[in-house]
DNA sequence: GTCCCGATATATCGCTACGATACATCGCCA
DNA sequence: TGGCGATGTATCGTAGCGATATATCGGGAC
């Protein structure tokens, strides 16, 4: 999941970024994984890396490489190595990605399979939708219709529980259940609309200006993307 | 968390009761946890249960100790086995926990501490709340002032992402965000509600019939609790 | 001037929760 | 009678998380 995160970032942005950078940008740009854990990110790095889908562009000065003779001065040896090498743009040497061949491959992999991966259905979501126009416009209604589909059914199943054991509820309780109720209504509402615009647009073959919401999607290729869905905006 | 839940289950229930059972209630009752893992809760019964906090009560037909001896038919012997002992309500062993002195004060302890646990927020509030009868009202009170604070610091985050970001993004990132910060503002202001009718409750002492939604909570001791918040309608 | 703080940066550890899987029993119905 | 779905307990590998360690740099306080 972090890993199409990830790799639907590079692909985005067209650049090399280094860790710290791609957690901020999926913070700040992406919104969701809100606050991705460095506990999470570094690792996945190290997979991508390891399975060829990431070239890492180190700009580490090695310390152990670096042929200046002891002079005891310790603070001393640090001062000439700074003034060898001065670290990139003032900062610590940092380690940057380069997204690969296979590594574009990936990403379309990944973004085509199936809810591949973690719990949180929401997020995952979220995720794919935010880089829905690198899909088909089929997979992409199918994206939707399952999402409608996973949201139809809890809604049933939440009903099914507010008719057995509503009034057994304390007032807390029952709050949150229709909250959460409407809320997940409103979710459906939300993506009818998507469905219906991108069937439109799909009818209607390459649409060319938007006439309400989003849809009118044709070979768009606009870079970036901000999102949110509870969870993530965790 | 996990912990919590069944902690607030068996509290709730007053009974004590195996895994399966649990998990079908923290689906059906709670809605939280939609849909547990066995393999994350007999872990967090195994935790509970070292820890002291549920206590469990096997009615287990140990094999090993049934002193039939082999007659080198397999099938005979378990049938021997099952003459002698009918499980008791026909199904197979199973190991029921009880719900300790030990357990209701770690419940509380719990219930008491800020966030206490694994990342999904609104799975972590959502327990909470749905718990929130154990809680004095003050306690309540910063319950739903923390998560309103909450709240409002993504939608700042959120709108900040929008001035900077917002005509950057394709239309399928942009529905998501636009949808998402919709949503957090009706979170919001759901939890204002919550927040005035508990303040009414408090000014006014114990109230005794509720006027609108929830509030007016005096000394309720309903059973049983049933709510959905997205990542647990996960 | 130096001292400490916060931002930048990489990395590891222990833990929780998850999905997959295995295994076993029971009731049902074809 | 034989297979299937519900009931039931249990373990394994993995993803993601928070806490923590380590290190450098720029800037403001004193």
């Amino acid at each position: 999941m972090l890993e199409l995160a990830i790799l639907g970032l590079l692909e985005d942005e067209g650049q090399e970024l280094h860790g710290y950078e791609i957690r901020r940008r999926l913070r700040d740009e992406l919104g969701l994984f809100s606050n991705v854990s460095f506990g999470s990110l570094y690792p996945a790095l190290s997979r991508l890396e390891r399975s060829g889908a990431v070239q890492a562009v180190a700009e580490i000065v090695d310390l152990s490489q670096i042929s200046v003779p002891m002079t005891g001065s310790l603070s001393g040896e640090r001062a000439a190595l700074r003034a060898r090498r001065p670290a990139p743009r003032g900062k610590r040497a940092r380690k940057s990605y380069r997204l690969t061949d296979e590594g574009r491959r990936l990403f379309a992999e990944l973004l085509h399979s199936e809810s591949s991966g973690g719990s949180d259905d929401a997020r995952n979501f979220g995720l794919r939708l935010a880089f829905a126009r690198y899909l088909p416009p089929q997979a992409r209604l199918r994206l939707l219709e399952r999402r409608r589909a996973e949201l139809l059914q809890r809604l049933t199943a939440a009903r099914t529980v507010g008719i057995t054991a509503e009034d057994r509820l304390d007032p807390y309780a029952r709050s949150l259940v229709e909250h959460a109720t409407e809320s997940i209504e409103r979710d459906v509402t939300w993506l009818e609309e998507l469905i219906d615009s991108e069937r439109a647009s799909i009818d209607g073959g390459v649409v060319v200006a938007s006439t309400s919401g989003p849809g009118a999607v044709g070979a768009s290729n606009q870079t970036s993307s901000t999102l949110q869905s509870e969870g993530d905006i965790q």
